[in-house]
DNA sequence: AATATATCCGTACATCCGTTCAATTACACG
DNA sequence: CGTGTAATTGAACGGATGTACGGATATATT
């Protein structure tokens, strides 16, 4: 007679893998922090943003040919969040990454992460 | 009399950004690889698997104090995605991370993105 | 064979999110 | 002061997503 396999099945593992996790209120900040990257109009307002001093809402737009109705809604999240900054002149608007943002790490995720695996298979059917 | 700004207005920096930035169809990728990171039970799946070889759905559901559906659930996505494979022993199921999982990058992001600053106050109301 | 366990799956439900359209504010020009 | 442009905002719509619940499958125990 073994085990009926009542959990935890490797109290080693669970303990080691316990004393290592991000607890959930760790795990939601960065979800919501990684949700707010996980946008293709605001991917690419930060990695444009990350090639010039600062651009306007309109130039934006241009840049990334999409509505700049797109464009403002992305930024006023971006810019709640801290990740961008903006300063008014005359009519127009312009937009800069935020003091510390960690640029360079940014770059460094986006272009090995878009020329990864295309990761697309089962395993095990 | 000046400029009416019809855009672009600044015609280098939009030429510069946008040979610069991400397609939308990379950006797209991206977006949906993000999207799988961004959220509380996903990330600390991944986390957890980061720190054992191994571990089966109930002992992870465990480990993050969650049901086991919405282990079950996040693994599923996780493995569609192919960032775990899955290992079947009798009736439990063993999930470790992929082989090619940027391990490294992922827990290096994962703690320096939690220990950012709070970043939720306005800059020119 | 009968029962219990580990996991998965399909559905229903609520929720969140991004886009669109219309309306609004703010400002520059003449 | 009126007109047109830049940008924001609010409401409505459609789409995607995570969770809970019940059932199904496979396997192990007695």
């Amino acid at each position: 007679m073994v085990d009926h396999h009542h959990h935890p099945v490797h109290r080693d593992r669970v303990e080691a893998a316990r004393a290592r996790v991000l607890s959930a209120e760790e795990a939601g900040r960065l979800a919501s922090l990684l949700g707010l990257l996980a946008d293709p109009v605001r991917a690419r307002l930060l990695d444009a943003l990350s090639a010039v001093p600062e651009l306007c809402v309109g130039d934006l737009a241009l840049v990334l040919n999409v509505t700049e109705d797109a464009v403002s809604y992305g930024l006023r999240l971006l810019r709640l969040a801290g990740l961008v900054t903006s300063r008014k002149e005359g009519r127009m608007v312009f937009y800069r990454l935020a003091p510390g943002f960690p640029e360079p790490l940014f770059e460094h995720c986006l272009r090995l992460l878009t020329a990864l695996p295309r990761a697309h298979e089962e395993d095990d059917p």
